[in-house]
DNA sequence: TGCTATGTTCAGAAAGTTTTGAACTTTGGG
DNA sequence: CCCAAAGTTCAAAACTTTCTGAACATAGCA
């Protein structure tokens, strides 16, 4: 009990350190170790010592993250389930990998659009690769998602 | 001249939304572009208009990172030149799918070490992924590389 | 060795982010 | 339709991080 609410506080701490908000890191550190898994946001408060906003701002972050949903919830409101493969969705962001090939072709053009420029060099090579990560990233997904069993997570968002 | 500064600036912004501090975005991304590639200290400051003591601590970090190199400047001091895979260095960052992976099993030993528990799927699913990432990223690095006709930037560290 | 260019450190200022809680809105039961 | 429970928003406070620049250290030339 008191060993699982202290998981959730180191979470928070390893995902803080990676610059994300501790009240996230608490959130999802919880619900993957909860008992039972759904939560509601009344739980949720009681168990972490979080103020109901940051409660909300945390779950509407991992909702939209596509790691955790909403299941309907005795009374009203609702609870919060995290999904068994919620951290492996979030490797799947390919949208950072696309910013960055992005930012790498503004660079190139700024060099004037020649590709084959020795300046450009770095800039193509970068952008490349980030073009070859996005695209193997979901194979990758797919690779572990049936070793394992698990139904495809692909997100299309 | 004036949009390879811009060009700076930039992905100074691009990294800073990812958490990093916009120095070190800075930095980057000048020396993405600069010419020659090599810079100095003195020309760091001039060309971003930041302070010595930012310069030198985001390229320490630059530095610690294996995306930049010191090489020999003529007179005294050095200067700093990027390397053409320096950020497909960056991605090569094991050691924070190892951080999780350890947490993760971390919670499963919080809820007795048993990993056939309906209780732990979350966590063994976590950890399993984050270790097969781990182990498929070096792969993914050395396919690129060949492809790309790059020598293989492993990094040991 | 003295002198200057170069580089590093670090304390405080500046900037930015997260957290909180009170006010407000929404929802659903009776 | 009213009321209470549930949830959200947001401004201000608390906290954290980054940046700056002056003081300090180091290295090489003469």
């Amino acid at each position: 009990m008191e060993d699982e609410r202290r998981f959730a506080e180191e979470v928070g701490t390893v995902l803080s350190g990676m610059g994300l908000p501790a009240a996230f890191g608490k959130l999802m550190g919880w619900l993957l170790i909860c008992d039972p898994p759904q939560q509601t946001s009344a739980q949720l408060v009681q168990a972490l010592g979080l103020a109901k906003g940051s409660v909300s701002t945390g779950m509407r972050a991992l909702e939209q993250l596509g790691m955790v949903q909403r299941v309907p919830a005795s009374g009203r409101g609702h609870a919060y389930e995290m999904l068994p493969d919620a951290l492996v969705r979030t490797v799947d962001a390919r949208r950072l990998y696309l910013v960055i090939h992005a930012v790498m072709q503004k660079g190139i053009d700024v060099l004037g659009g020649d590709e084959s420029a020795p300046r450009a060099q770095r800039l193509r090579v970068t952008r490349d690769f980030y073009a070859f990560v996005a695209e193997r990233i979901p194979q990758l997904i797919d690779e572990f998602a049936q070793q394992e069993g698990l139904s495809q997570p692909r997100k299309d968002a």
